[in-house]
Order: structure tokens, then C-alpha cells, then sequence
DNA sequence: CCAATATTCCAGAACTCTATGGAACAATAG
DNA sequence: CTATTGTTCCATAGAGTTCTGGAATATTGG
């Protein structure tokens, strides 16, 4: 065979775009830069990782051009290549919640019976929230929140939700997102508006879903 | 924080499809099979690899459920466990030709000047096609055309290319189409109908693109 | 039942990957 | 200039991966 050593060539790169999404962690930290850029400490911190592991696991996925850097005085922030990263990850959970089984028993056992918090997927909310019917809650941390959200999306990381539901009507309609289908603070959420008589509902997925299906997002604080 | 333990199961099952993929040889039996089952005999001829080796990463591809097998006498199929394999493969070449500039280089080197063939997307196709205006060949290999063709084409592996040629109006309108966006197959076709001097094209990607874009696909032989 | 064929299992050598701790290297504040 | 902070580099031990041959297993045809 002819092109042998072309096609090696070739699936080689394939594979090492496929290596550096190879490790749990890794995958955690591109999914917390899909949210927007993090410095190594900040990574760090949310992974439960040291500081150098994730700085050499941070020194793959840019080896492989997943993510870039940049400098502000002692700092480096990290954030993604591109759209094609975030829909990459997208398309690999897909992948695994739909051949693994394992994925939804852990989901079940640990996370909510998720089915309880009847998820509203992207075109529903976006037809409700046209017509003011709904309120939108960006449950994630506020630096995310500036980093792109739902417009019209109020900021209320879970630690300030009690302060704020001072200000909801009783009866308003509530809609939680936060980082993705699998991430833990819209159902905590959702769960606590509940427990208050709130009519609360999560968004199925999260910021960066709204972001790759190609809806508005809005930049910088409230 | 309390879900670590929980959220550290689930990405370790997210990199456990990621792992799996996360090789050069790998990647290409899953190409292989997203054109229909084979055997492990026929993928080791394919890739160039021992049997015992082919093997061993078929088993691995099974170990994380991408794959699932048929046994038929003596003989062992393997084929893609769904059709999300195929959409994840399909979102892994993406990301590598997006962010890896080698991806891009190794292809005009060694593959061909792509744009000088002229790539025909689906939509144009499907367009043109029921409108009789082209003929549409199918170059891959006779098995490959029987477990799933576009509907209409005619199945001409390259080796028999000039055998048809004498059959075809020396006018006609070719468009080729084989394994995906990096196969062979169908730019020397083009290239050796253009040299007869006939017009020909190449569709822009392949079989397994054009079964998830949810276009029809016709089964068996001509 | 025996021989032939197709596939899988197993053991070993070379290699790569992960996590850790300590050293090195900016950039900033004082 | 010095101390501090944030990050990266380096060495290392332990674990996992890839490929190779040879043995084991299963199915079919005589």
C-alpha cells in the first residue's frame, strides 16, 4: 500500500488531539475553561489538583493547541483554542452518557433524579424568556457570569441565593442553568427554590451548549 | 467539596471513551468500521497490523463499548455499537483540522490539492442528483457499498474504474464519493476521470457523514 | 474425531503517562 | 534590591500502553 505512511501521518494527529482529552482531568479542566479563561490556581483549586500537576496537565492540552495562554503580570490565564474544543467535549460526553451505562447510574445515584427537575431545553426557554415569562437564574460563580451569559440572565451564585429570593415575586417561574447537564449547582438550586414553593425548572445544559447552538450570549457584569 | 468523589467517577467515564480512542490504529479501525462491519482478518489487512494486535485493540475498543460484535462461523464481526461513535470520529477530525495545522499540511502533500478537485457538499448533491444532472460512483470497496451507499450510485471500486469508464456517456457528470473527507479513494478516482476527459468531482466528505446528516441510504448490492 | 482456519489469551520488552516534591524563573510590591 | 507570589521545569517512582511471538480456544469441513 501506497499511502501508508500518509494516512499513519494523519491518524497520528487524529490521536493526539484524542491523547490529550485522554484523562479525567484534563476533560475537567476543558470543561471549566469552557466557561470562560481560569488561571492555573483557580484550576487548580477547583479540581482538588496541586498546583504543578495541573500546570503539566494544562503543558498537554496546549501542546495539542486545545487551549491558549495569556500573561497579565504574574499571572497566566488559560482559556479554550476554540468553539471546536467546546464541541468536541460536547460530543464526547454525548458519546459516553449514550454507550456507558455507568454515566447515567452515577448520575441517578449521585447527583438527582434528574427527571424530577423536568429540564427545559434551549427553544423552550428561549420562546418563555421572549415572552417574560420566565426568570433566568446564572447559578455559576460571578467571574463566569461575566464571561458570557444568558442575556437578561440575573447573577446568583448558590452561596447568595437565599439573599435573592427576597426579591423574587413568590409566584415567579424560575429557570437555573449553570455549566452543563452534568454540573451540580442549577439542581441544587432548582432543589432549594423548590423546598421555598418556587416553580423552578432547570435548563437541561449549560452555558457553553447555549453558546455552540449558536444563541445570543451577553459579556461583563450585570 | 462534598460531589468530588462523585464528579471524579464521571469524567474517569468520560476519559474512558476518550482513552479509548486515543490511538492512531484505533482511530482507524473505528473509520473502518463506520462503513459497515468487518473481520478482525479483513481490518488487520486494512490498517497494515499483526491479527494479534488487531485484535487486542478491537478489544479495547470493546472494553469501552464502541464497538460490538457478530459471530458467524469461524469468523468474528465487528461493528460501530451506534451512531454516536461515528459523530464522535467525525467530531475528532474536526477539532484536529481546525486546531492542528499538520492535519492541513499532511493532506495537501500527500492527498492532493484539494480544492483543484472542486468538493461537492451533500446539499448540492442531493440537489443535482434528483434532478438527474450527475452520476454518482461509489469507489469503495463492493462489501462497503452493500452495507449502506447513497441511493441511486453505482458501485465501481477503483480497480474496475476503467472497465465502467466504456459504459458511461463521454458527457455525463461524475461525482465520486468513498470513505470521508481524508480517504483516497475518491480523488485518484477524480483525478483519472478528468484525465479521460471527463468532468468530474468529488463529494466533500463521505458514506459515514452522509448517514448522520440524515440523508437516505439504500442497502445491498446494485 | 482430526485438521485447518479464525480469533483470542498470555507473557515480556520497550515505552509513555501521572503525581509528587523541590528547584528555577518571572513579575510585582515594598 | 529583597521578599513574595504564581507558574513552570526537572527528576523520579509507580502505573499503564503497545507490539511481538507463541499457546490456547472455538468452529467448520472432511
Amino acid at each position: 500500500m501506497e499511502g501508508r505512511e500518509a494516512k499513519d501521518r494523519l491518524y497520528e494527529q487524529f490521536a493526539r488531539a484524542a491523547k490529550a482529552t485522554a484523562n479525567p482531568k484534563r476533560i475537567e479542566l476543558l470543561e471549566l475553561l469552557a466557561q470562560g479563561e481560569h488561571t492555573v490556581d483557580a484550576l487548580a483549586r477547583a479540581t482538588g489538583m496541586g498546583v504543578t500537576n495541573t500546570s503539566s496537565h494544562l503543558q498537554v492540552l496546549r501542546g495539542a493547541r486545545l487551549v491558549e495562554t495569556r500573561k497579565d503580570g504574574t499571572k497566566v490565564f488559560y482559556r479554550l483554542a476554540g468553539d471546536e474544543v467546546a464541541a468536541f467535549i460536547v460530543a464526547l460526553r454525548d458519546l459516553a452518557h449514550a454507550r456507558l451505562t455507568e454515566v447515567d447510574s452515577i448520575v441517578r445515584d449521585y447527583f438527582d433524579a434528574r427527571d424530577a427537575l423536568e429540564p427545559v431545553d434551549r427553544t423552550e426557554l428561549v420562546d418563555r424568556a421572549s415572552r417574560g415569562e420566565v426568570v433566568v437564574l446564572d447559578v455559576r460563580p460571578r467571574d463566569e457570569f461575566a464571561a458570557g451569559h444568558i442575556p437578561g440572565a440575573l447573577s446568583v451564585p448558590l452561596e447568595e441565593l437565599d439573599d435573592v429570593l427576597a426579591r423574587l415575586p413568590k409566584r415567579a417561574e424560575i429557570v437555573a442553568y449553570c455549566r452543563g447537564p452534568y454540573c451540580v449547582l442549577a439542581p441544587q438550586a432548582v432543589e432549594r427554590l423548590r423546598a421555598k414553593g418556587y416553580k423552578a425548572r432547570r435548563l437541561a445544559d449549560g452555558m457553553p451548549e447555549w453558546r455552540l447552538a449558536g444563541l445570543p450570549v451577553a459579556v461583563g457584569e450585570e
